[in-house]
DNA sequence: CCAGGATAAAGTGTATGCATGAGTTCGTTC
DNA sequence: GAACGAACTCATGCATACACTTTATCCTGG
C-alpha cells in the first residue's frame, strides 16, 4: 500500500486522527477493516506510536472499536445504533429547541431570526451547498441557546458521529424549501418563547431529517456493511 | 512521592485509568493539579507509555483536561458546568421515563415494579448503602427501558461523570422515603403507559436528587475549588 | 532597576526495540 | 480422516531513548 502524505497541522497525533477519520467516513476504511498499527504507521510515514494514540481517540469517537490485544477494526454501525441515534436526535434537539425557547437572550434570539430569514434567499436560489452550511450553523444557534454546556456537548457529538449518514440531505429535491419551512416554525415558537410549540416543530422537523436520510442511509448501510 | 501498587487486573492501561480516576473524584487528586507523566509513571512504577494512554482515555472521559505540549491537569468542573451537568440529567432521565412508558415490555414493566416494591422494605430498615445500590439498579432500568443505545450510552455517561458529586445524596434524612415515593410516581405512570406522567414524575424526581446534592456539591466545590 | 532576549532545564511528542499474548498452522494421535 | 495439541508467527503492549516545545532563569543592555 502507497504511503499517503500527511497534512502537518498541529502535532502528528491530530494529523492522524484527521486523515483516518476521513478516511473512514468516506468510506475508504470500511466498517469491520482491521486497523492494523505497523501498516498504518507504513501508511502515513510515522511511528507506531501517535498511531496508537490515535486509534485511542478515533475509539473514543466511536469511530473504531478496540479490543485488548486484538487490534482496532473500523466501528461497524448496526441498523440499531444507527436508528437510535437519529431517535436520540430527536429528542435532543426537541430539548435544545425547548430551552432556546425559555432562556434564550434577546440578542440571540435576533441573531437566529437574522440568519433565518438571510436563508431564504439561499433557497430560491437552490443553493445546496451554502444551505447546508447554514442549515449547521442555525442548528448550533439552537445549541447554544439552550444554554447548557453539557447537552450542547452531547448533542454535538451525536451530529458529528451521524455526520456521515447525512451528507446527501439537501440532495433530494424540495427539501430545501421544506426544510425553511420547518425552521421557520421552530424560530416563529421560539421568538414566542413558546417552549411546547418549539419543542413540536424541532421535533417534527428532526423526525422529516431522519426519513429524508433514510434512504441514503440504506445505501451506505449496502455499501458498508452495517 | 511514594510508589503506588497497582491492581494488575486487564493491561496496564485499564489498571492506571481505574486508579487515576479513583485518585481524582476521590479528591486524592485536586482539580486543576498538575499531572506529570514522568511522575505518574514513578507513583505507579510503570513507563510513560502507559501513562500517557490513560491520560488519554481519562481526558476522553472528561476527568483531566489536556492540552498539547503543555501537558495534563486534573479537569476542573466550573459550577456552570456542573450546574448544566445536573440540568442535563433531568432532561436525559425525563427523556427515558417517557420512553420506557412508551416501549417496555410487559416483562420490562414487571420487573420494574418488583424491584421497586421489593425496594419498600430498605426504607423501612433505613439501608442507605443498599437503597444507593438499588437506586442505581431503578435507573438503569428506565434507560434500558428507553430502548434506545445511543440515549443509554448518553445518559450513563453523564451519571457517571457526577457521580462523584452525588454520593451523600441518601445519608440526608428522610430522603429514603422521599424517593421512594418519587419513583412509585414513575413506576405508575409507566405501568399505565402514561409517557407525559411519567416524563413529569422523572423530571421531578431528577430535580429533587440535584437540589439534594447541591448541599454536598457546594461542599465539594470548596474542597476541591472547581 | 527594569526590559528583553538568550540559554538551560524540564516535560511532552515521537521513534524504536523487546516481551507477551493471541491466532494459525502443521504434526501427531485416536 | 478428524480432532486435539504444540510450536511458530505476528500484532499488540510496554519500556526506553531521542527530539522538539515550552517555560523559567539569568545575563546583558538600556
Amino acid at each position: 500500500m502507497a504511503t499517503r502524505e500527511l497534512v502537518r497541522a498541529g502535532t502528528t497525533v491530530e494529523s492522524l486522527v484527521r486523515a483516518l477519520a476521513d478516511d473512514i467516513v468516506s468510506g475508504r476504511f470500511a466498517p469491520g477493516v482491521r486497523l492494523d498499527e505497523t501498516s498504518l504507521a507504513m501508511r502515513y510515514a510515522v511511528s507506531r506510536t501517535p498511531v496508537r494514540e490515535a486509534l485511542g481517540r478515533l475509539s473514543a469517537m466511536g469511530l473504531v472499536d478496540r479490543r485488548p490485544n486484538r487490534g482496532a477494526v473500523v466501528a461497524t454501525v448496526s441498523d440499531d445504533r444507527l436508528h437510535s441515534m437519529f431517535d436520540a436526535m430527536t429528542e435532543l434537539e426537541a430539548i435544545c429547541a425547548r430551552l432556546s425557547a425559555e432562556r434564550m437572550t434577546a440578542a440571540e434570539r435576533r441573531h437566529l431570526d437574522d440568519i433565518h430569514q438571510a436563508a431564504r434567499r439561499l433557497v430560491h436560489e437552490g443553493a445546496e451547498e451554502a444551505y447546508a452550511v447554514h442549515n449547521t450553523e442555525f442548528h448550533t444557534r439552537l445549541y447554544d441557546g439552550a444554554h447548557n454546556l453539557h447537552i450542547h456537548e452531547v448533542v454535538s457529538m451525536t451530529r458529528s458521529r451521524l455526520a456521515p449518514f447525512r451528507r446527501a440531505q439537501f440532495r433530494i429535491s424540495g427539501r430545501l424549501a421544506k426544510s425553511w419551512d420547518e425552521h421557520d416554525a421552530i424560530v416563529t415558537a421560539i421568538l414566542r418563547g413558546d417552549g411546547a410549540g418549539a419543542e413540536k416543530a424541532a421535533r417534527a422537523h428532526v423526525s422529516t431529517v431522519s426519513d429524508a436520510s433514510s434512504e441514503f442511509v440504506h445505501g451506505a448501510q449496502r455499501r458498508f456493511g452495517g
